[in-house]
RNA sequence: GUGGUCAUAGCUCAAUAGGUAGAGCACCAGGUUGUGAUCCUGGCGGUUGGGGGUUCAAGUCCCCUUGGCCACCCCA
């Protein structure tokens, strides 16, 4: 038995499957990046406060921080998101607009885990500061439509809302608190709860006794002023001009209570269970104001890349492999051959591994072709005497001795051994 | 946090009505004294997640605990 295991919802990324993780995220920095994204590395700790301006209604926020006080008595947190840090980053520095930036990393959640939902979990993202424009919101949703598609992935589903301009959210929240609050009872207590403390929220609930009073409820649609309608109007002209397809969902309300106007989640085809939004974002043009910034209008979107890679898994798509070696060098002379040669090869710019602990050439083989390395370049007595080394390609078998001096220049002209 | 379910070698799984654990894969070594991926032989490997209890006897029953998974919740 272990002494230690990793702690409830963490895991060690193993290869292959590590190298995969590493594939996805450069897919993802080449998308971006070629839309003018440049990467934010923002901390993993943060004042506590940068997150509790997220809201006081999220559990996010309010159930789920990793938060503690450290030894300099400073309440700090790990973070449970990025966006909170890119627009505190944003107030500090001050960069001029617009800020078009991107992120990749982990992020903290005490949750109960599950599959495809970890207490660390990873994320991917963009965001983009001091721009209004619907057009922004069509480019941010284009973007992540576009990673989908890079991945591979075909049966991704976009759903998109707008929770309207501030004013129109407030209007719509209360007209919500009206019609659940005459539900009284009938209401499950949980829903009562979250009614208190945010009506929107309520129509998330999968509860069965709540359904009616949802299907019932006010539509957001009914209290947009002409400006939302006008800026969402053009997000979706948008979208269409693209010919990204996507289905409008007036009962979409995501997580975090930042949120206004443009609103959108992507969810996986395959994954039917709790956990099949891949990833969402929208308009939040009150939060770096709330950070003490100016005040800034903002959008972005966060992609989870465990539950990202488990569709594509179902879809069959993005199985990307660990790098293959060039070359394998047994040596059965001793062991200093190998290591002239496997750093003769990598100067060279050849991958190459070899065989330790001086075992018989037959183990050593087997470790050349468990490696997939295309050849193996065998050095023994003879080949010591000679001055020769063997290049066995391990694919065909048919191997050469060659004169050691011209190893690299044999394996240089033919790359397709 | 609530409820449910599962937990046997590194991996995937077996083990009759409770009688003191097996297989395949993987790994290692041999099968022509220099050469792998096939095949053959052998080997390494488990105090049955951990702790306690019932019993002559528990992987198999009971309790606690740890962890995975599922639903709620939440969200990525």
């Amino acid at each position: 038995m272990p002494s230690f295991q990793t702690s409830p919802g963490m895991r060690d990324i193993l290869p292959p499957e590590s190298s995969r993780w590493r594939a996805f995220t450069q897919v993802f920095a080449d998308v971006v990046e070629a839309a003018g994204y440049q990467q934010l590395i923002p901390p993993l700790l943060e004042d506590l406060g940068v997150f509790t301006r997220i809201g006081d209604a999220t559990d996010v926020v309010t159930k789920e921080m990793y938060d503690f006080v450290d030894k300099g008595d400073r309440r700090v947190a790990l973070r449970p998101e990025q966006t909170a840090s890119v627009c505190r980053s944003f107030a500090q520095h001050r960069p001029v607009t617009p800020w078009k930036v991107f992120y990749s990393g982990p992020n903290f959640r005490y949750e109960r885990p599950q599959r495809g939902r970890y207490r660390q979990f990873d994320q991917v993202g963009i965001e983009v500061l001091g721009v209004d424009d619907p057009m922004l919101d069509v480019e941010v949703i284009a973007l992540a439509w576009e990673f989908y598609e890079q991945l591979g992935l075909q049966q991704v589903s976009l759903i998109v809302n707008s929770l309207g301009e501030p004013d129109d959210r407030s209007h719509y929240v209360e007209a919500l608190r009206t019609h659940f609050a005459a539900a009284g009872d009938a209401l499950t207590e949980q829903s009562r709860i979250t009614l208190a403390k945010n009506p929107l929220r309520v129509l998330d609930s999968k509860r069965e006794p709540d359904a009616p009073f949802i299907a019932s409820a006010p539509q957001i649609t009914d209290f947009y002023s002409d400006e939302a309608t006008a800026h969402f109007d053009a997000v979706q002209a948008g979208l269409r001009a693209l010919d990204i397809p996507f289905t409008l969902e007036p009962k979409l309300v995501r997580g975090l209570d930042y949120y206004r106007r443009t609103i959108f989640e992507f969810q996986g085809g395959t994954l039917d269970s709790a956990q099949n939004a891949l990833g969402g974002g929208g308009r939040y043009d009150g939060l770096v104001e709330a950070l003490g910034g100016p005040a800034t209008s903002g959008i972005g979107f966060a992609l989870g890349v465990d539950r990202t890679l488990l569709a594509c898994d179902d879809e069959g798509v993005f199985a990307a492999e660990p790098r293959d070696l060039d070359a394998f060098v047994v040596d059965v002379v001793g062991g200093i051959e190998a290591a002239k040669l496997t750093a003769e090869l990598r100067q060279a710019g050849f991958a190459a591994d070899r065989g330790y602990d001086n075992r018989s050439m037959k183990a050593q083989m087997k470790l050349a072709n468990r490696s997939n390395a295309a050849v193996a370049v065998i050095v023994g007595e003879e080949e010591v005497d000679a001055n020769t080394v063997v290049v066995k390609p391990m694919r065909s078998g048919d191997q050469q001795t060659i004169p050691r001096s011209e190893l690299i220049a044999y394996l240089s002209g033919n790359r397709n051994l």
